[in-house]
DNA sequence: AGACCCGGTTACACAGAGGGAACCATCATG
DNA sequence: CATGATGGTTCCCTCTGTGTAACCGGGTCT
């Protein structure tokens, strides 16, 4: 970790997008979000996750209150994950994310082809 | 990299989201979204990043579109970085999430600290 | 000549993210 | 008894992200 003194606020963000932000908490939320409840197999399946990193991520977003777990201690056992209301008000954000995600990718790739070509055009050229 | 097969959406949104959403790239769309211009070495000042890795981010800002670099070929060189209108655009969805994570931080913190003391106990006892 | 400024790049090292596979516990089935 | 399903956990290994430190290159000041 570095200084990150400078900008308070930077730092703060930086802490929470580091805990909420990372590959898969914002894809679980977001499927939670689209199904409501899910078992652990169906978002296994779903999100195509390797069932450690499931398993590891569902409980931090348990432990950060965004997500519910709920045991039924039926044979074979049942487990189902829900947002909590910390979850759905994240939700909003996150598909804004999503959202300009799936809005701009194709200029994204577009701006990096060029870019790409530019510069390998330097190079060659 | 796994099979990522099973919902097509989650992918693409994983896709950008790894490549925009990692530490830096977030700060910096914000710094530059508040100041508008900024030099290479007031980034860093200001994020407290070390240079490897600004120089790095802001290659690959550049690469996708989302930030304008004007060298300036003068002595001692001076490069100016700024938002494109896809960093602009960009800027909207990462304000709410920095938004949503400003304000809910302190929650977070809190049923963090009640599933550690929940968690504590049902080891203890 | 040597030091310094800016904006980088390169070499090296370390920590953490993440995958894969095997194991666990429990009951049902064949 | 072996197998299967469910929901995990644990061990091991790799690959990436990130930091540190050193170097570059041109010009200016001393």
């Amino acid at each position: 970790m570095p200084k990150d003194g400078q900008c308070p606020e930077c730092s703060r963000i930086n802490e929470v997008l580091h805990r909420v932000g990372d590959r898969w908490s914002v894809l679980i939320v977001i499927s939670l979000a689209q199904y409501d409840v899910l078992r652990f197999n169906e978002l296994k399946r779903h999100l195509g996750i390797s069932q450690r990193m499931l398993s590891l991520t569902l409980r931090e977003l348990e432990r950060d209150g965004l997500v519910n777990r709920t045991y039924h201690p039926t044979i074979p056992p049942k487990v189902e994950y829900s947002l909590t209301e910390l979850g759905q008000s994240f939700k909003e954000p996150v598909y804004a994310l999503g959202k300009w995600a799936l809005t701009h990718l194709p200029v994204i790739d577009e701006a990096r082809a060029e870019y790409d070509a530019a510069s390998n055009q330097a190079k060659t050229g």
